[in-house]
DNA sequence: CGACCCGGTGACAACGTTGTCGGTACGGCG
DNA sequence: CGCCGTACCGACAACGTTGTCACCGGGTCG
């Protein structure tokens, strides 16, 4: 910039004007400094600006695996909102650890973005708390999250489950006593699918359709979508009479479900209907090559395109990118309200296989 | 930074020492200045880091729609190459739109980038050159790009085909007499499949199970990699003997697809058997209920579920990406030597479709 | 005709960090 | 006892930008 002034014969703070088309310059001088600009092939250093301005125009966004169809219309439903706020989106994934998540939000921090939206994988987001304060927008997408809400959903508190092992708090925890900081549950801002609600839908959408034993083949329980999901199918089952029983229900990572569910059906009584949690375990389960009833939560490309169609309970991903981005802009922007926690709708999409007879 | 300086009892210096493990500091100064950190919530500011340093430890990665399971997959290789060399990634969808593209590529340069990953949809990437000669590496990925490169296959430099048209160079054009700077052509790297190879690959497979009419359905002819597809189709022909027909070629977006193919069949002579260009042609194709022979170029999920399965030419995006994002930090440590073009091998996956008689 | 005002411009400090260099205390050695 | 070397630490400048304020010339109004 100092080359740019120089060559155009004015000082600094002129170039800076015309860069930032603020009032005050003469045409003709602007004339002058923007030849300069485009002769030397200048670009204004942001990182300057940010520290000089304070703000980075940029949010970071932490999922769990960019590469995931349902995370990566998330994240571009994210970019969408932050472009038409001239935001630029920092990304990265956690792979459900907790502890990279810790990192990279932490990263994120240090690079002094103005937002968070994050997919939590860990339940401890203590480590948060000095950034809010320092005023950085956090909403918590597809699960809750943040300081002080651990103890949301039931699924929570307990055993966490393989994965979550590896050396928790390395540091030496967060400080007990801090004067002006401590205790007083801060929660964020959250936007949610309906799992709970979804599940039912189409756990009922399968008794209704004369089943009266449904198998629920989900996630690991630690996670909170896989249990949400299993209370509405609880919720299902209860609502039309028919008794819960343990061995129609595994939980577990998707490279184990279609032997879960094999499992099940070599039983004696077994399933006549099977509930899926996710896609992936939707897949897995038809790779297994599996032909019962089924309906699977989360859409999928090519869903309707298998033998039969494959009916699911469809979430909204971009709805669910737009809303947690809208709502962190709003934030951004200066609303203090109370954290709000939206749920999003969602939709049973029937195709085929959820509409087969017992 | 000066407030851990001052309640730690020391120098803004000393701090810094400690934030960057140097050494120099006594164990005991160290721990006083580190409880000092934790107890305010310390985080070092990267933007000051960066305008000090000059290095942002971060890349910028430009390409078509982050929510493309392609690119998401591409991308997902690339963040995880620069996790492995401390680096965050800055990542933007282009869209297709060689004006947002440059208006991406220009923001990630004023956040001074290390460097840049390119899936450029535009041809023209002159105004790239005064951030090369800066110092910003660039590597183009799944399509060559860049300044100079222009004339690179038959398909660019005739007409723009629609979706280019929009306002190009709004500025005063490139510098035409710069000093220093003019002419000559400076490539840069770029990471490709083998479009041709793969395309020759699928086309020989369905004329060696029997076909003698074999239809392409690809995008428009304008993308480079459609181009080069098509040039893979003609080798095929040719090689075993069989004519070139206009009429068995459609090029165009992927909604058309379907009609396209609908119209050749419908004609007389009509194919028996569909190479498709991409997989979003392919699952177009599909999803208007042709049932000829079918290979498709690219892999995508649950073709092996259809019945038949889906016969493909497997590129490998997470190759794509690692192999790009890999050629860009062995630039970025310092290797000068000349420009690379690496042509990443396809992979044909017979699965049925493509398998099937005439 | 002089005072005032205003639009255009420039000098300077400050943002938070780190590289450089200079200072101080302490231990060892002549 | 004095000198030197080393280890630790602090003061200061600089990175590139922008906010603040002062300046200056010309037009306007009293």
């Amino acid at each position: 910039m100092k080359d740019v002034a120089e060559a155009a014969g004015v000082a600094l703070k002129t170039v800076s004007r015309v860069v930032n088309d603020e009032p005050g310059v003469t045409p003709a001088t602007a004339e002058r400094v923007s030849a300069a600009i485009e002769r030397l092939g200048y670009r204004p250093n942001e990182s300057a600006r940010v520290l000089r301005r304070g703000s980075t125009s940029s949010i970071g966004l932490v999922i769990e695996d960019v590469a995931d169809p349902f995370y990566s219309v998330f994240g571009r439903a994210v970019e969408e909102v932050a472009l038409r706020h001239g935001s630029l989106v920092l990304s990265g994934s956690s792979g459900e650890d907790p502890l990279r998540e810790r990192e990279l939000i932490l990263t994120f921090c240090s690079r002094r973005v103005d937002g968070l939206i994050i997919v939590p994988s860990g339940t401890d987001h203590d480590y948060l708390r000095p950034e809010l304060d320092a005023g950085i927008a956090a909403v918590f997408a597809d699960r809750p999250g943040g300081p002080g809400t651990a103890p949301y959903g039931t699924a929570y508190g307990t055993t966490p489950g393989p994965g979550s092992a590896p050396g928790h708090d390395p540091g030496s925890g967060p400080g007990h006593d801090v004067p002006g900081v401590s205790g007083g549950a801060v929660s964020c801002d959250t936007v949610l699918c309906d799992n709970a609600g979804g599940a039912y839908a189409g756990v009922s959408h399968l008794i209704r359709h004369g089943h009266r034993r449904v198998a629920f083949v989900g996630d690991r329980a630690s996670i909170f979508t896989s249990g949400e999901r299993l209370r509405g199918y609880r919720r299902a089952l209860e609502e039309a009479g028919l008794p819960f029983e343990e061995s129609l229900v595994s939980t577990g990572p998707a490279e184990e479900a279609g032997a879960a569910l094999t499992r099940m059906l070599s039983g004696g009584d077994p399933p006549t209907a099977v509930f899926t949690g996710n896609s992936r375990i939707t897949v897995a389960v038809l790779r297994a090559g599996h032909r019962q009833a089924l309906v699977g939560f989360d859409d999928f490309e090519l869903a309707d395109l298998l033998v039969p169609g494959v009916t699911v309970v469809a979430q909204d991903p971009a709805g669910l990118g737009r809303t947690s981005a809208e709502l962190l802009f709003r934030r951004l922007s200066g609303d203090r309200g109370a954290p709000e926690r939206i749920e999003l709708p969602t939709r049973l999409i029937p195709r085929g296989s959820g509409e087969l007879p017992p």
